[in-house]
DNA sequence: CTCCGGTGGA
DNA sequence: TCCACCGGAG
């Protein structure tokens, strides 16, 4: 029978469900996986919940002192409700997240409160206490109750995005989205417990990040990935937040063959270099792609002490990326009436255009100058 | 150094 | 939808 097509939708309605997935991660969970962390082997809700806790964005192997510790001095679920925070705080600390620990102790207080000290097996209503997302939720419904729940952390991204060769940002909704739906339509009609436990431990112990295990995996034969040398590339990482943007106005002032220069400070960018005078508040942040309107006035008294302007040209911009951010110069080329060729500034020179090549010039500037130097006298000469 | 990540809040 | 929270790993 053909694939039904939604009327009103441009793609087909997948069905993910395949039993063979869930068999797979199953019988490798029996194997190979991990069956002693000290909260398995429980359905003691509280244990099973601070584990999941602890384990938000941290490895087994940092948490395992920590859970020891904590249970040590909050044994039950309503030791911990009745204790201050202060002291949850400082049985949380190095942990790291420390919402998390303030959460920890709102969910205690809540659950006692709310549900007489015992948590909910159903994963939507974990999903309302604080600190319980719908991952960690399902976790907690799965390995406490044997709940059908489907998690997604970053293990199951990884592992979904290989096997499947989903080859798009897993941030994005619509692909976070999909693997959800793949998540939930690839659960097992039984095993909950060794089904959940194997994504985690398959995502953690096999199908690394860097170098993953591909020999020991169970899901090789069915992994895109793999088949196609991905692995590598998969799941698509974040894509780098674009760096700021600013901009500076940088005053070309060039006259009778010298370019008019300023001694930068001796720390911060470009540091006890030599380069173009900039003019004051125009460096503006995030400023996307709108150029800053250039004062008139500022340019006038910039330029006062070396002389009277003729005329003002705003050249095209200039983008330099540095490792943080991103600098658009905007080149101001100036036109002399009148150079005043008295005492100058101090932290100004008057620099030879023949000897830009060997100044101690930022490089973008010195590209700008010798570009700029060149094309002049070449229109120099062109007009004899 | 850069990258990574569940949840919750802006 | 974006980002801060933090510490660990590469």
């Amino acid at each position: 029978m053909k694939r039904l097509l939604h009327p009103l939708s441009l793609t087909t309605l997948e069905d993910y469900t395949d039993p063979s997935f869930s068999a797979a991660v199953i019988d490798w969970q029996k194997q190979h996986g991990r069956h002693t962390l000290p909260w398995q082997n429980t359905r003691n809700a509280y244990l099973v919940w601070l584990s999941e806790i602890m384990l938000q964005q941290t490895q087994v192997s940092a948490v395992l002192g920590y859970y020891a510790r904590f249970l040590e001095r909050f044994p039950t679920l309503r030791d911990l409700a009745a204790a201050p925070v202060e002291d949850v705080m400082a049985q949380w600390s190095g942990l790291g997240y420390y919402t998390r620990a303030r959460n920890l102790h709102k969910c205690a207080q809540q659950v006692v409160a709310q549900y007489d000290g015992v948590f909910p097996a159903d994963p939507a209503l974990l999903a309302e206490l604080p600190g319980i997302g719908r991952s960690t939720a399902a976790a907690i419904a799965a390995f406490s109750s044997g709940t059908r729940a489907a998690i997604m952390d970053g293990n199951v991204k990884r592992v979904f995005a290989r096997v499947f060769g989903i080859d798009a940002f897993p941030g994005e909704k619509k692909v976070e989205q999909d693997m959800w739906r793949r998540a939930e339509a690839l659960l097992p009609a039984t095993g909950i417990e060794a089904y959940t436990q194997g994504l985690m431990d398959l995502g953690a112990t096999v199908c690394t990040r860097s170098s993953p295990a591909c020999g020991r995996c169970p899901l090789q034969a069915r992994c895109v990935a793999y088949a196609t040398g991905r692995t590598k590339d998969l799941p698509v990482r974040k894509p780098k937040k674009t760096s700021p943007e600013k901009h500076a106005v940088m005053l070309v002032v060039i006259d009778q063959g010298q370019v008019l220069l300023e001694l930068r400070p001796g720390t911060g960018i470009w540091g006890g270099l030599l380069s173009l005078p900039e003019l004051d508040g125009h460096v503006l942040h995030n400023t996307g792609s709108v150029l800053p309107a250039i004062d008139q006035q500022a340019l006038t008294r910039a330029v006062a002490p070396f002389g009277e302007i003729e005329s003002v040209e705003t050249l095209l911009p200039i983008v330099h990326v540095f490792t943080h951010y991103k600098l658009h110069i905007v080149p101001c080329r100036i036109t002399l009436a009148h150079r005043n060729l008295l005492a100058g500034e101090a932290g100004f020179v008057w620099l030879d255009s023949d000897k830009l090549a060997d100044a101690a010039l930022p490089a973008p500037v010195k590209k700008l100058l010798l570009d700029l130097c060149g094309d002049s006298q070449a229109v120099q000469r062109s007009m004899f």
